[in-house]
DNA sequence: TTATGGATTAGCT
DNA sequence: GCTAATCCATAAA
């Protein structure tokens, strides 16, 4: 495969320290950050552009609630490693687990990517066709990957394949990077498609970024923040 | 053993 | 805007 033009900036793991702290301040500070799957002579590679903090066993919302379970044990375990669930009969989505193990089963939801790297391959994986230049490019872009069901299955991401995945190891086949991208702008909404515990505003997304998904919520700006 | 409902998506009206 | 598709973890029995 031939390297882009121009100078791709290299892509570094982030570490665990990141992940041991609350899921809000992991939540924030994830967005701008890079989603990595590395196969067979292959990558993929993805910009994070929207999240969701989930509390724990404080959260009604979160898997977590309920306690520790076979399903939800990865999120008490030590931060930095892939939570994965099915849901609905037809999808995964992808969380990493926050805080130190032995607090509260917290963790962040990814829900949207820029796709960066790999595209022909998530439209592969994806079932549609392969991207064209021109106008329709970003429309058929954000198809890929603007959606936690969506991006799972760019990415391949299964239960069985993904679910206790060190996102802290560039060995792991699935890895969260750092190119020295900075978050310009980020807006904090409420959660979406949650029916309890929906109005807390624990949506992250980059401000402006056409790849967001939801046209539901994703109005409903709470906070604009420059500081993380 | 059975019942229930969900952190979604795509397709149709 | 509305809903079927479709599986699994969990709770109830």
């Amino acid at each position: 495969m031939p390297k882009p033009p121009g100078q791709a900036p290299a892509i570094r793991p982030v570490g665990r320290a990141f992940f041991a702290r609350g899921p809000r301040r992991v939540a924030r500070e994830l967005l701008g950050k890079i989603l990595v799957r590395d196969g067979e002579g292959m990558r993929l590679a993805a910009r994070i552009v929207e999240v969701e903090a989930y509390l724990g066993e404080n959260d009604p919302a979160a898997h977590a609630w309920a306690g520790n379970t076979p399903r939800t044990s990865v999120l008490f375990g030590p931060p930095g490693f892939a939570y994965v669930y099915f849901i609905y009969g037809n999808h995964y989505c992808l969380n990493v687990s926050c805080e130190r193990e032995g607090k509260t089963g917290s963790g962040v939801l990814f829900r949207a990517l820029e796709p960066l790297q790999g595209v022909d391959e998530m439209a592969r994986a994806r079932g549609l066709p392969m991207p064209t230049g021109g106008n329709a490019r970003t429309t058929e872009l954000r198809k890929l990957t603007s959606g936690p069901g969506r991006l799972a299955e760019a990415f391949g991401i299964t239960r069985r394949r993904d679910n206790g995945c060190d996102l802290t190891s560039a060995r792991s086949g699935l890895w969260i990077g750092d190119d020295g991208f900075r978050a310009a702008r980020i807006e904090i909404t409420p959660r979406i498609g949650i029916t309890k515990a929906a109005e807390r505003p624990l949506r992250y997304i980059l401000a402006e970024n056409t790849f967001v998904s939801g046209r539901r919520n994703a109005g409903k700006k709470v906070e604009n923040s420059r500081q993380c």
